[in-house]
RNA sequence: GGCCCCGUAGUUCAAUGGAUAGAAUAGAAGUUUCCUAAACUUUAGAUGCAGGUUCGAUUCCUGCCGGGGCUACCA
């Protein structure tokens, strides 16, 4: 339809001004609401080549396609746009086309090419010190929606992510657990691994900040009295039997590891995400490590007086940066050198690595991928750091060391229980078990907390204001999740009734409603709108664009009133469209990550 | 100081350089013999400031003002 279209306009200028424009160049835009036309094209930077003003050009243009081209049904010009209306039966066939009664993705419409190389996502990626937070909620939330997109476009993706298992902040938990903890587990306290964990990551801060106060009373400055801690010391000193491997060490550090896993395991299941590889800071540090010094002997880095490597990146702006400290052990960027590395051997055909992490990283990245291009990768190019702002409180910032960070398990279960008493309320679960209804509300309290997130553009700092977020009314996930169970109640029922919907005689179909237009208007924009064929990754905009559907079909189910028609064949169109929308709704929704109920 | 991101209704978010800057929410007024009212309809309300680029600027450029981030031999 649209392509009809495009051919058209290349032929009318063709034909009118004997000027060349390929069909793949003109721009169509959908036509503002407020005005008469589906597609809209702009004849303001062609006044050059017909030689008349805009609104002239527009007219010319628009009976010239009104006369050859024949889904165009009519034309108005308004100043430089030019509106194209189309006919009500190229409407009708467009439906014809992209319903095929069972599965939208199966439609010939929305077929992507399938595209034989491999994009690897990273997301999540905590510290194994303590659990997950409000943060982690939306890096999950995106890295999976974006994997889940990419996917659908067509691609093979690898999700990952890197566990950042080793360092001084995992053994200031472990030492206070040694101190403090009289062997308790998991299994002995009823807390969740990761929960535990970061309880004596806290309880090590309380000592710490215990000692200094008390090195100061003693006339210690605080800055000494800082890096003179005993307990730091004790820290930093069992950090050194880790990496000699000391085997006490080692084994505690193995058992606090494996509880964080369970607990983050249990956080993802809930979330509904998963990974296919993990990677493990503890493994790639050393790799690292190596890498660097072969870029060492190739001339890439310098040693310092002090033994210290680095890389001058001041070619690149971005001054010069450590790799490796006078003693040989690694920072962070040389962890991160060897993970790339590690990638690009397990997938030697990847065509982008994707790493989602926290805006406040920007420039490591920025200075990663002149690293690894300056080791020679090519594939530094394809490496992209899919940044996103904070999540602020109504109170200010989350800090852990002031509490005021939200816990993602707290949340999660705040959200449930939200949705279990809005539900309860108006008494929608009538004739539901019990494991029906939980599960209920687990869908809608984490379908709204996965869209409150995903809305915003990521890049976006974002203020999350719980009140709001359990809000189940207007632009969040319930108020969509509730559409797509009304419309499997109308299919439901004319199921009942022994309607098949397969069997629509689309000749027999006549006028359309305005809602109907909008609906088989705003489907037919979908692949356009979403983008899946090019390599645009962007919840937000899917959410925007589901939301949209979702409202305009609220006002098709309020004025149309399906089961009122005594046509069957206008009855049977109806039905149709509410199962294309359904699909289409559960389309999106799944590229979010998000379920949608059948009843609700 | 330098570099990066962001400033849009009271609030939370939109807007490939295009039409009268859209939604939601809070406010005001309505809609239920009906297939799911967690809905729908109507109404009021915004581009930080000053220049520039052009047919046209929320968008691009410059300066200023305001907010955030980065600028670790922490991870």
């Amino acid at each position: 339809m649209e392509s009809q279209i495009k051919d058209g306009i290349s032929a009318a200028f063709q034909a009118l001004y004997t000027h060349d424009i390929a069909a793949d160049d003109v721009a169509l835009q959908p036509t503002r609401k407020d005005f008469e036309g589906t597609y809209t094209f702009l004849t303001f930077p062609f006044g050059r080549v017909s030689k008349k003003g805009p609104e002239e050009t527009g007219n010319e243009l628009g009976e010239y396609l009104k006369a050859n081209v024949s889904v165009v049904a009519d034309y108005n010009t308004v100043k430089g746009f030019l509106n194209l209306v189309l006919s009500e039966n190229s409407q009708v066939d467009q439906f014809a086309a992209m319903f095929n009664g069972t599965d939208i993705a199966a439609s010939p419409v929305f077929q992507v090419e399938k595209k034989n190389k491999t994009v690897v996502v990273e997301y999540s990626s905590p510290n194994t010190n303590k659990p997950l937070h409000l943060g982690h909620l939306r890096n999950i939330s995106l890295g999976n929606s974006v994997a889940r997109i990419l996917e659908a476009s067509g691609h093979k993706v690898v999700k990952v992510q890197i566990i950042n298992d080793r360092g001084i902040h995992i053994c200031k938990s472990m030492l206070a657990w040694q101190r403090f903890g009289n062997g308790e587990t998991p299994a002995s306290s009823g807390m969740k691994g990761d929960h535990l964990v970061g309880k004596y990551y806290v309880a090590f801060d309380k000592a710490y900040k215990e000692e200094i106060a008390d090195l100061v009373a003693k006339g210690m400055a605080k800055e000494v009295a800082e890096k003179e801690a005993p307990i730091l010391k004790a820290a930093q000193e069992m950090l050194k039997k880790w990496e000699a491997k000391d085997p006490e060490v080692y084994s505690l550090w193995e058992t606090m590891n494996s509880w964080v896993y369970e607990g983050f395991d249990a956080t993802y299941e809930r979330m509904g995400v998963d990974f296919d590889k993990l990677y493990y800071e503890s493994d790639t540090y050393l790799i690292g490590r190596d890498r660097v010094m072969e870029g060492l002997e190739k001339g890439v880095f310098y040693k310092k007086e002090d033994g210290s490597v680095w890389a001058d990146l001041t070619e690149e702006k971005l001054d010069q940066k450590l790799l490796l400290r006078k003693d040989g052990t690694s920072v962070y960027m040389t962890q991160d050198i060897g993970t790339a590395l590690m990638r690009y051997d397990d997938y030697p055909d990847l065509s982008q690595l994707i790493y989602t992490v926290g805006n406040e990283q920007e420039h490591h990245f920025r200075v990663l991928f002149a690293i690894l291009k300056r080791l020679g990768y090519d594939w530094a190019e394809a490496c992209y750091h899919l940044s996103y702002g904070m999540v602020d409180l109504p109170e200010g910032k989350m800090k852990s060391r002031e509490g005021t960070v939200v816990d993602a398990d707290d949340l999660m279960a705040e959200m449930a229980g939200t949705a279990k008493e809005r539900t309860a309320e108006l008494g929608k679960i009538d004739g539901f078990t019990e494991e029906q209804a939980l599960k209920l509300y687990e869908t809608l309290g984490l379908g709204a907390l996965k869209y409150f997130l995903l809305k915003v553009d990521p890049r976006r700092s974002m203020l999350f204001n719980p009140a709001d977020s359990i809000d189940f009314q207007g632009n969040t996930g319930p108020f969509i999740q509730f559409a797509f169970a009304r419309n499997s109640a109308i299919l439901r029922k004319a199921s009942q009734l022994g309607i098949d919907i397969t069997g629509i005689d689309y000749d027999n179909v006549s006028e359309l409603h305005e809602t109907e237009k909008d609906l088989i208007q705003a489907i037919g924009q979908y692949k356009e709108k979403l983008n899946l064929a090019s390599d645009k990754y962007s919840p937000a905009i899917i959410a925007q664009y589901v939301y949209d559907l979702a409202k305009s079909y609220n006002r098709f189910y309020t004025e149309v009133k399906i089961f009122d028609e005594q046509d069957l064949e206008k009855r049977k169109f109806h039905i149709a469209l509410s199962a294309l929308t359904a699909q289409t709704i559960k389309l999106c929704m799944g590229l979010l990550g998000i379920d949608v109920p059948e009843r609700m």
